[in-house]
DNA sequence: GCACCTTCTGTTCACGTAAACATTCTTGGC
DNA sequence: GCCAAGAATGTTTACGTGAACAGAAGGTGC
């Protein structure tokens, strides 16, 4: 009866269930619970002989140290919240990989909310979600039409935010979206179009209304006629039926789509009405996703670089982790090039093309 | 002096900062803190007044609960782990989406890793690093070639897979490979093409080695010709070259994708030739992105109900969870039906084609 | 009026860890 | 051989929480 195993008195009382702990293996292994910490964190030097010692207790037991107690005594998760809208999407996609790829580059791992509709409600209960996890900082892609008042995000958590709307309340990385809206007009400007129509983004969008600003800025300093914008909703449904009627007018020769899906229901549309791409219409996209260079024809379009935006987005916090820096005003811009591939090219003189 | 606020000892002897706890709440709305435990968790009843004045404490502290503490004493993180590789591809985005949502509506969160590649080595590093984090559960997407017992998986721990092949190991989910293989293949017999090829994925993938298994019984039964299948290895690059020399040859009237985006690289690679897709080449692919129903032609294909697999991944792990069920030999088989598009035909009698 | 039950609230304690401080052990100089 | 200096290890303590138990307040039946 006394002689009970010691192993056995785990879940006695009122705790949960729970592996070996370190006092487990140190009574295993001789030393104080101290040294198996040590050993454990690897915090100050243990002699090699006994750190073995320790090190075999641990193996043979299967310990694991509790990271709940280590977080509490520590302060810190080792982790990150990261908030996206529509993860299917390849810029959000991409950018996450990079967020998570940065972050366990620096012992950090990432909780992920994704966010139906980027709407200032659905981001601020994701983020009363995330911020009753356990992490460390905070990273909100596209946080769109959301204001920060109505975040309620706690005042001592680093964030980080791919929009540029957010400049001066919170550190903030983004693509050149002006930049590169420009560069893509001006090529069909360029190549003699008269003017350049654009199937915008949901108007709800940051990004999507950058892009349709600097279009339309693009055309008047040109002293081009501003057509009326069509409106889309990133989805390449949206490209296919705003392609339909598009298809059908003869004066619509050059299209700037806010992304590459759209582009590419455009495409479709115009395919399945027999008007050619690019002789009777050129079309951009934006994003550079995968598949634009294997769209027929490949597209012509605008690079976001996901990739390093998301690592932006990580060393921001971390600077904000390490050295209690303020970056409330810092604003990171990542370039977005102009991709010309076949879906662009110089108008035709206007004619009802056979076939 | 001594007259110090109570609010600044904080921080002051070996611990890190942190928010007020909830001794100070209860402090405040002058009530012992298991009141203010008990109005935090809602777990036991508290006289409404009573509620009241220690809500109003918090607001004004701004208290929220520590939970590294609550983890500690409960023993659970209501976090899930996910592993994933490739987020950018649309099946995987999908079966996140679906198992972040899941999650969710049972109160928990999701970590995410994404690992380069399938690799053994590659999956057991991310489960190191995932054990090494706050979890309760594990779900693993496309376990592809890692062996079970190469994984070292935390024995207690309850995982999900997305892969048939670990059927008997652990609890498994998956899409009926096999099934919608055999259709799409079955699909172009019917039309009265006279064998189908293949365009593979990597072959140490396996619902890859799944597909291109039942791309080859189909075959035989039917008593046709087996050809060798082409090795892709998932991306549009390599249905794009792979394409580009089915183009020179006049044998091939139907090719069965291994998915969506190596159909579009091959669709590309023939209209570069200048061969007709359906009327030359009939094109099948697998996955149904959202991008195959816009693609030229829409792409015929095979579906896969990521979603549903996300949300049973998602109900595996409760229920692991939950009922302490023994689930090792689960495995549920989701259909993958097939979505006719206009990518495939009838093959014309043979003849160079003009244009 | 009193015992009894119910409802609410308070007290004590342990969860597993790592920081701070204390102690022991080694080593080398003279 | 002795002492100082440094390295290695041990002891004590607190992190914030919620379970278990204990006690107080209020109502009810006879």
């Amino acid at each position: 009866m006394s002689s009970e195993v010691k192993g056995a008195r785990r879940g006695a009382k009122g705790h949960p269930k729970s592996g070996p702990s370190i006092g487990d293996v140190a009574r295993l292994a001789g030393v104080s619970s101290q040294t198996v910490s040590r050993v454990s964190t690897g915090s100050e030097p243990v002699r090699a002989e006994t750190r073995e010692r320790v090190l075999d207790a641990m193996r043979q037991l299967g310990y694991a140290p509790n990271l709940a107690a280590r977080a509490l005594r520590q302060g810190n998760f080792r982790s990150i919240g990261l908030i996206a809208h529509q993860v299917i999407r390849t810029g959000e996609s991409k950018t996450i990989e990079a967020v998570i790829e940065a972050a366990r580059r620096e012992g950090y791992s990432v909780s992920l909310v994704d966010v139906e509709t980027p709407s200032s409600s659905d981001v601020s209960e994701a983020v009363q979600h995330l911020s009753h996890q356990a992490i460390d900082g905070l990273i909100i892609i596209r946080a769109e039409t959301a204001t920060p008042a109505a975040l309620a995000l706690p005042p001592t958590l680093p964030v980080a935010v791919s929009d540029s709307r957010f400049v001066g309340q919170h550190p903030a990385v983004g693509a050149d979206q002006a930049g590169g809206s420009r560069a893509a007009v001006q090529h069909l400007l360029d190549l003699g179009h008269p003017t350049v129509h654009h199937i915008a983004g949901p108007s709800d969008s940051g990004p999507a209304n950058l892009r349709a600003t600097a279009w339309r800025q693009t055309l008047s300093s040109a002293g081009r006629e501003v057509p009326e914008a069509f409106a889309g909703d990133w989805s390449a449904d949206a490209g296919y039926r705003i392609g339909s009627s598009i298809a059908r007018r003869d004066d619509v020769t050059a299209v700037f789509a806010a992304n590459d899906e759209m582009a590419a229901g455009l495409i479709h549309a115009l395919h399945e009405a027999g008007r050619r791409v690019p002789d009777d219409v050129s079309v951009v996209g934006f994003d550079d996703i995968d598949l634009a260079a294997h769209l027929w024809p490949p597209l012509t379009t605008v690079r976001q670089e996901f990739h390093q935006i998301g690592h932006d987005l990580v060393e921001v916090i971390m600077r904000q982790l390490g050295g209690r820096e303020q970056l409330t005003g810092y604003h990171g811009t990542v370039p977005a090039p102009l991709i010309v591939r076949q879906s662009t090219a110089a108008p035709r003189p206007r004619r009802r093309t056979r076939r």
